[in-house]
This record gives C-alpha cells, structure tokens and sequence, in this order.
DNA sequence: GCAAGCGGAATTTTCGAAAATCTGCCTTGC
DNA sequence: GCAAGGCAGATTTTCGAAAATTCCGCTTGC
C-alpha cells in the first residue's frame, strides 16, 4: 500500500471517529505531523476525500472538515432510507446460500460485541460490525451502485452518530440486538416488506437519538 | 482556478467524451504534456476522478480509465432510473416559480440546440444542455445526496452514450425533443406518475440504443 | 524450444524547496 | 476614532529531482 492510500485509510476513519471538530481546518503541516508523510500523500488523500464530501476543498485556502447541519442529516437519512430499502427488496430476492450464511455470521459477530459492551476501546469494534451486518443484509443485491451510495450514506451518517453514542448509547428502552435479530429473520424468510418496515423502523429509531443530541458546534469564522 | 482544479475538469470532460479508450492507462508524463501541469496537480485530479470511479488506481501501477461493460451499463440504467424516479416526484411535489422557470427555459435552449443539428462542433453543447434540462427537471427534489447520485450515473452512462452519438445518433424513428417537451408539461402541470413513466420510457429508449451499439473494444492485457 | 531469472528502461510515488497566495496586524491618513 | 493600505508571517500550491517499484526484452540453463 503506497503512503497516500494509508494516509486517506487513517484520515478518513478518524474523520468519521469525530477526532476533528466539524468545520475546523485541516492543516498540512498538522497532517504531515499526525500521519508521517510529506505534502503530496497528503493532498492525494485530502482530494479523495473531498470527492466523498467528507472534507471540502476552497482554492488556495486549503481543507476543513465537513460542516454537518440537522438539514443535511435529515437529507442523509432520507435519502439512505430509500436506497437501503430498494436494495434490501432485490437483496432478498435474490440472496442464496452464501448471502444466508454471510448474514447469520454477521449477525453473531455484532452479537458478540455487543455484549462486550461499550468501553472506548470496544465500541469501534462494534461500529465496524454493525456496518458489516448491515452491508451483510444488502450485499445480495446485485447492484455495485447501490452499494457504493449505501457506503457514502452510511460515512456521512456516521459523523452524526458520533455525539450519540459518546453521550452514553441509544435510548434506554431499545433492545437494538434485539432489532438486527427481527430484520434478519425477516429476511432469511424472504417477508420483504416485513423486512423493509423494520429496517425503516431501525433507522428512524437512530435517528429520533440523533435529533434529540445536539450537534457539535462547529466552529463559525467570523464574516468578512 | 487552481491547476489541479482545472486538470480535474478538463480531464473529467474529455473522458466523458471518450477522448481516452476504456482501459487504457493514464500516464502522468503523457497527461502532463496534454494539460500543461506537472506531476502534483495531476495526482490530484487522479485521485478525485478515481473516488468518482471514473479512472482507476492501482497501488505504484498508476490510473486508467475505468472499464465498461454491459452487466455495469445495466446497473447504472437500473440505479438511475430509481433514483430520477424520486427525484422528480419530490421535484414536483415541490417545485416553485422559480423551478417552472428554469425548466422551460432549459427545454427551449434544449430545443434551439437541437434544431442546430448533429455536426461535431454542436454535439457537445447539445450534450451539455440535454444534461442541464434533465438537471432542471430534478433540481426542485431538495435533496443535494439526491442530485449527487444523479450527477455520478450520468457521468457514468455518458460514457456508454458516446458510441452511439458518434454512431450518428438515436433512432431514426425516435423524436426525442417530443419526449422532453411531454416530460416537462407533465411534471409543469404535477401529474406526477405519468412523468415519471415518461422520463423512465425516455431512458429506456435509449438503454435499447445502446445495448444495440457495440461497446468499443477494451485493450486486453496480455494475463500475467 | 521454453521457462526462469536478470538488468536496464520506464513509470509511479514521495520529498523538499520555491513560488504564489492568503491572513492578521500595524501603520497611516482623514 | 476608524477605514484603507501595506507588510510580515503563515499556508497552500506547484515544480523538479530522487527513491522505489514495475515492466519488458534478453540471456541462460535445461
């Protein structure tokens, strides 16, 4: 792996860890610092994320990190509701035997992890096997676009879970375990719209917690 | 305008422009006397391009432009349709003044092109508006992750669509500015589900045109 | 005759410095 | 007192060369 694609693998994982502030600006000489490399890995890096839209890019003045707004997050979440359930649909559909077993074995690693609980060091293994599982239940589908949307929404949606889960987790009423079970055997079954509804509804839970946290403040730069 | 930006869009166009066959490698030195810019900025833009798919990249063997088959043509067909599908019924659910405006505005500069003909020098322009007319009829979605995903598979299928324009065009039986002008009266007076159908007979009808056109020859490389 | 290995040329990747531009502060003029 | 202008430092952008790796033809051994 050259430098430039290590520097955008570490970047961009702390990027959606939340170890920047929203809106700050990403200096090079900081970078250089923080990754070990020189200018060029860098830019390399920072325009490959500027393409995904998780820094933006302003012509001689550098790199900040995407702002984030609840407008935005409503968008995100909207429009991965549509994506997801229309791979899910075809997913089911066309699912066979290794997109079972791939599905039960996700499942029980998220599991797993999830009864390790929620220490720091435990809770990015955990963010790293719910994504799994749900890329695990759309995997089937059969189209590289949808997944590739799937991918971007899930980053951008990402950096808005971020404020909930270092507030202490979902709401205490829910059982999410107890949700990727249901979708998941609703799936295996093949009840498409059974399965639909409930990944709807999964995703609408998550997003209730992330209207009810406050974002981040981004830092605002004075007018001019 | 920094270098880098502007290797990024005179790239970006001609590749849609199939200025470069499918496969074949992008060597800096050669991109570099082609655009006027040294090994930096084109990086750059590289790498924007490959996080677009549009090249890709491969660890110290450099970029190429991005393969095309028909299993992928049909993927972005079926992803596109979905995704203008509901665009445009957000669009005319929502849509304003302003949006009326523009459209019918986008449809006339669509028209006056059109009517200029097909010669080499005109295609492009014609191009450019067909893509800014079908840009117009989304524009109202309130979704920028929406219109992101549009702008990404036109950019994709423009690639497939260029054999066919050079073939000398749609066919002969088609009156496609037909089709635009029903496209925007029913989505200016919101009957939505028949512009839907419109819109997704229009790309239909030019799906057929191309799985009727041979894909250009990707150079094989020998195995290895 | 043919595959494996070698070596020079071609190519990509990275660095360090130079050039260009921006930013914030301070002076100047009113 | 306050805005305009300018200067010094900070920062980004670009280049050219060096380092690392791949590519390809050629030789060698069987």
């Amino acid at each position: 792996m050259t430098l430039a694609e290590h520097v955008y693998q570490a970047l961009r994982r702390d990027l959606l860890r939340g170890a920047f502030a929203a809106g700050s600006p990403l200096r090079l000489a900081d970078l250089g610092a923080r990754y070990g490399a020189g200018f060029s890995p860098l830019r390399e890096a920072l325009n490959r994320l500027a393409a995904e839209r998780l820094v933006t890019a302003q012509s001689l003045r550098g790199f900040r990190v995407a702002a984030v707004s609840m407008p935005e997050f409503e968008d995100i979440h909207a429009t991965r509701l549509m994506i997801e359930a229309e791979a899910l649909r075809l997913s089911i559909a066309r699912g066979g035997d290794a997109w079972e077993q791939e599905l039960v074995a996700a499942l029980h690693a998220l599991g797993l992890q999830a009864a390790r609980g929620r220490a720091p060091e435990a809770i990015w293994e955990l963010e790293a096997r719910h994504h799994a599982f749900h890329r695990a239940l759309l995997a089937a589908c059969g189209s590289d676009w949808l997944m590739e949307f799937f991918e971007r929404l899930h980053a951008a949606s990402e950096r808005y879970r971020i404020p909930v889960l270092m507030a202490g987790g979902p709401s205490p009423g829910r059982d999410i375990q107890a949700e990727h079970a249901a979708l998941a055997q609703a799936a295996l079954t093949r009840q498409t719209e059974t399965a639909v509804a409930l990944l709807t509804d999964h995703y609408n839970r998550t997003a209730e917690a992330i209207r009810a946290t406050p974002l981040p403040a981004v830092p605002r730069r004075r007018a001019r």
